[in-house]
DNA sequence: ATAGGGTTAG
């Protein structure tokens, strides 16, 4: 922009201003920008730089920015407004108070805790931090950026005027970001106003945090709240399905059936996220029948759509079709991800599909360049130890980037009882006993291995073991092994 | 002229 004249920078205004609805234009607007070199800095400084606004880089700026939380997978990378940000101040342009909250949403986007608090130096010295809408996003950028609600706190008590809806609701989803859900629930009772965001917000915060009957009740107090009137949003509907899938038992099914009738009696379209959140409800409740009708029912598919329908499969016993509808979504151009690859190995270790399952872990990391988390090496661990494979199980554990946890040890363990290897065990006990010193299943099982082995001396051992660590004896540890499964 | 708050899969 720097070298383009008066006359031609008018006409990108002009541009800009005529596609701003319209972001990939936008961002088209921008890749020409950038080939013709207008918009890089320029060391010559010209009597036309003073001239540059901060306008033209709030437009694109906020054309990446809606890209890049766009439904429709990354086209532009979270972290695009901050470095046209960089470009901004090269150039000499000054950001305003528009600039900001694109910034800092770019900035929470990222993660960057340092970002945020970067820009929020930035807004108090070009004096931007009290005006309303940086306020808001500084409160909901520091609650996102990982630092304590304090941080978000402390810019909401200092906002000048009382604090709007918005500023609030992002008060709130700082609070229970930050896990206190008790001053959330405190704060959002004493709101003067509440809208469907800040019921939602609350509702998806106790969700989030586990307690699920609690957000089950905050939504039907929004419907009460509501006046039966105005329809429910996706936002709200996705929250409040998700408490459904995650409260165990009929009452969580049930709700969430209820939630789905609704859907269907004032006809929401099923987007990919609602649909996902339908097909994740019924397939966690063990519902596979309504859980693929669901699925079926989703025109915009996308991989977390799949991800849910190949999780409630592997999660229930149907291995097989997970292989195949796992076939049918590559087929259909869909790329894997960490979620797909965990369902896939969790089936192949289920169904006792060693080779299948190593072949898909090794693709995975070399064709996919998916990096495997603690959990996919649970799964191969799982699926070695299950085939007897102790040595090759064992390697896998000692050439993982990082140190097992218990659920590693755990399933090689769980292997070693069922081919009882009763060496191993005693071996996994004592890493088990030093990473979970409370978990007293573990040693139960361990001791386990050694009284089917006959080894009664060992397995009176490990019971003064437990005692001596000092973990209570809970009721009905003691348990009954029949035909290799533990009855308690 | 441009701008802020909630959302799915383990």
């Amino acid at each position: 922009m720097r070298r383009a004249s008066p006359y031609t920078y008018a006409v990108l205004e002009l541009l800009l201003r005529e596609h701003f609805p319209f972001p990939r234009r936008l961002l088209q607007l921008h890749a020409l920008l950038l080939t013709s070199g207008a918009l890089l800095p320029d060391p010559k400084r010209s009597a036309a730089a003073a001239a540059i606004t901060a306008f033209p880089y709030n437009c694109l700026a906020h054309a990446h920015l809606r890209l890049s939380v766009a439904p429709s997978s990354s086209v532009s990378p979270p972290s695009a407004p901050l470095r046209l940000f960089a470009a901004m101040l090269a150039a000499g342009a000054r950001p305003n108070r528009h600039s900001f909250p694109t910034l800092l949403k770019s900035a929470s986007a990222t993660g960057s805790a340092a970002a945020a608090g970067a820009l929020h130096a930035q807004c108090l010295r070009r004096g931007l931090a009290a005006d309303r809408f940086v306020a808001c996003s500084l409160v909901s950028a520091y609650g996102r950026t990982g630092h304590p609600s304090r941080d978000a706190r402390k810019v909401f008590d200092e906002m000048e005027g009382s604090p709007d809806l918005a500023a609030c609701n992002a008060l709130l989803d700082a609070l229970c970001l930050a896990g206190d859900l008790e001053t959330a629930g405190t704060f959002f009772e004493r709101m003067e106003a509440r809208d469907a965001v800040s019921w939602t917000t609350l509702l998806s915060g106790l969700s989030r945090g586990g307690r699920h009957r609690c957000a089950l009740e905050v939504f039907r107090g929004f419907l009460l709240d509501n006046n039966m009137g105005r329809r429910l949003g996706e936002a709200t509907l996705v929250s409040v399905l998700s408490a459904c899938a995650n409260l165990d038992g009929a009452e969580g099914l049930a709700a969430g059936m209820a939630v789905h009738a609704y859907m269907v009696r004032h006809e929401v379209e099923l987007t990919a996220f609602l649909g996902t959140a339908l097909v994740d409800m019924y397939g966690k409740h063990g519902r596979l029948g309504c859980c693929r009708s669901a699925f079926d029912a989703v025109h915009d598919k996308k991989v977390c759509t799949w991800n849910a329908l190949l999780s409630a499969l592997a999660n229930h016993g149907m291995e097989t079709e997970v292989l195949v509808k796992f076939e049918m979504m590559r087929a259909e151009g869909f790329l894997p991800n960490q979620i797909t690859f965990l369902a896939l190995l969790t089936a192949c270790a289920r169904a006792g599909l060693v080779e299948v399952g190593l072949y898909w872990f090794e693709s995975m990391v070399a064709e996919y360049r998916v990096t495997p988390l603690m959990v996919h090496y649970g799964c191969v661990v799982d699926l070695l130890g299950r085939a007897g494979r102790f040595v090759e199980a064992v390697q896998v554990i000692e050439r993982m980037p990082f140190a097992p946890d218990a659920s590693v040890w755990g399933a090689l363990l769980a292997a070693c009882k069922l081919h009882g290897n009763v060496e191993l065990a005693l071996e996994i006990g004592r890493k088990l006993m030093a990473l979970e010193p409370q978990q007293s299943g573990r040693y139960v099982t361990v001791r386990n291995v050694y009284l089917e082995d006959g080894n009664w001396q060992a397995g009176m051992r490990m019971g003064e073991v437990m005692q001596e660590a000092g973990i209570k004896k809970t009721v009905g540890q003691s348990s009954v092994v029949l035909h290799g499964t533990s009855i308690p």
